[in-house]
DNA sequence: TTTAGCACTCAGCACAATAGAGTGCTAACA
DNA sequence: TGTTAGCACTCTATTGTGCTGAGTGCTAAA
């Protein structure tokens, strides 16, 4: 591939995100002065266009850039772009807000996202790391009622309601905290169970229905830790973009979206460990989207993968802009959930 | 309204809500052997236009309900549906499975609701009574950060981590948490900030900085019970209605569903206390949603409105079936509320 | 190798003609 | 007096036609 039909290619791909329109050898010859007539543009557009590059929705219409033709700009033609001081002041000022939970803290992650690159933005949380038993505390909150609350080694905190009899008075509770405090200290699922069973039930036989129920809180908390949960933003926004005229296209974007599952393994790809991850189209294997693309970046928390924010938008998406902001955003959202779960900052 | 006109607009109403297709005199007399002719059921519908209870989207097509139709229709011509079994036993069973909190339990309220009416389903759970301060715990996770956890009287719990000096022990925070619930149980935040002041700091002033904090979260507490929550589900759902074949109704559906304010100001109207409530079209004061429907019904606990589930559609909805969707599960949502928060039934 | 010129293709639009659904009115009928 | 058949009329939706303009590919000349 010579440098004029790079030339002529790049020209073809920015027309086509900035317009949405099919991009005729005319509109290059003048918009993008490559110094030659449109005939000769016309010449190369044919050869990119048996090399794949491009294609022709109709013969009497300009050229559309095919998914390998995005490819090679993504990969060898796109300009870098650097964010405004705007959009960084924008970004670092929305994470630096004080936030009550971490989730907030991804709400508004997508929210800049989507404000930004006028896409819809999903951030999918995982929480794989098994994570240990840190403390555990029973309240009393009426005569039988009783609050099982659980602590885990990574932050997470888990709570239940509990009947309980109405024996079992305040001072009962507190002593069987301790017990079970000191017993489970950071152990895992396996341990506890081995715990308990030898030394628990023997000890504490007087209250083996709390012991249940607080295990299973236990076990729930432990296991709670797998599942992955995903915040999507700006859908809405994403319709201002002119594929969206047609009312066909909309419910299959919202079909997209409505299938959590799906939308988890966009995200959660195989090469999606380090560094901004770019599908174009049907080079997401398996599932019918071909006319969208994704852009995604995982995010860490002391330096560590917790998760992947992602923006998904057509093929004809601005994909400079969206891979700047990605990267930005990610390395910005490490850092901010760090200070939200160290406690800093507020 | 002689006896005949009512029939007459049943017919059309039912109608246009099963096809959604202007309704003709033709049709009438023929699916509905009313025993008379076109030409009477046409006189009979010239009569209801001027009444103001149908309109003619133009002159060649047939009749369409206005509100006035729908209201008329809904007050006094609809007769009520009964859920059948399956139905019965699909709400029965959705809600009995057991659930980790109570967002799961809404979360499936709303996708039953969607599910079952084909309409966008809304859940929007309101903690106004202000609850009181029941346990606080301070939890120590590594040498310089400690969990506060506070329990709420009404059964919420709320945690933070908060950074601590290393020279604060667990033994200190065990004391600390001691004389915290000791002297603050089962105050409101008013009563808080007294004894705080004049007693805690006294006592405690080593630990201002973890007092100042612990109360911060206490705090934060009392105030996110203001908080509204509202649970969306089937959007998606929503768009097999043919109406959304027009993609500019499709945006203005989904603009109104990003704008939470708006949805709870819809779930929260003033007559919202009990049963079912129906509006309209533009009964719906101040909003330009002329072209949906409402219906909604608070929902209990322990005989106390903590919450209203809705079901928006457009006006052409299935009132019916949509009124008993609604109420039955207002009913049984209740009952498996209190399960959750009582930790029965598990 | 580049370019001007030209014939060709095709979507999109405007416009007219047509079909069909439904109405309102009138006059006849029970 | 209420009901109905018949008919002229209205209006939307559909279909077909022709035109325009954008864009191409090819050819021959520079």
């Amino acid at each position: 591939m010579d440098d004029r039909k790079q030339k002529v290619l790049l020209a073809i791909v920015q027309d086509f995100i900035a317009t949405a329109e099919p991009v005729g050898s005319r509109t290059i010859a003048k918009k993008y002065k490559l110094g030659v007539s449109p005939a000769t543009i016309r010449n190369e557009m044919a050869d990119l266009e048996e090399m794949g590059y491009i294609e022709q929705p109709h013969t009497s219409a300009g050229r559309v850039p095919s998914v390998r033709g995005y490819r090679y700009y993504v990969d060898y033609l796109m300009k870098k772009r650097e964010l405004t001081r705007e959009e960084e002041e924008l970004i670092r000022s929305q994470l630096e807000k004080k936030a009550r939970d971490v989730g907030k803290v991804f709400q508004r992650t997508g929210n800049l996202l989507s404000q930004l690159t006028s896409y819809t933005s999903m951030v999918l949380t995982q929480q794989r790391r098994p994570s240990k038993f840190k403390h555990i505390q029973l309240v009393s909150m009426s005569p039988s009622q009783t609050m099982v609350i659980v602590v885990m080694d990574n932050g997470a905190v888990h709570h239940r309601m509990i009947e309980t009899p109405e024996s079992i008075i305040a001072s009962d509770l507190e002593t069987l905290s301790k017990v079970l405090n000191a017993k489970l200290q950071g152990l895992n699922m396996d341990a506890i169970k081995f715990t308990l069973l030898k030394e628990l039930y023997f000890e504490l036989s007087r209250h083996k229905h709390i012991l249940d129920l607080s295990l299973e809180l236990i076990q729930d908390s432990l296991s709670l830790e797998e599942e992955d949960k995903i915040y999507l933003g700006g859908v809405f926004n994403m319709l201002t973009q002119p594929e969206f005229h047609n009312a066909e296209r909309i419910k299959t974007m919202l079909g997209i979206l409505e299938q959590e599952e799906l939308l988890c393994e966009l995200l959660s790809g195989e090469n999606m460990d380090k560094g901004v991850t770019i599908r174009i189209g049907d080079e997401i294997k398996d599932y019918d989207i071909k006319d969208y693309s994704v852009v995604a970046a995982p995010y860490l928390l002391r330096g560590r993968k917790i998760g992947t924010v992602g923006v998904l938008g057509p093929t004809r998406m601005d994909y400079a802009k969206v891979i700047s902001v990605v990267d930005f955003l990610t390395q910005n959202l490490s850092v901010a959930l760090d200070r939200v779960l160290r406690g800093r900052g507020r």
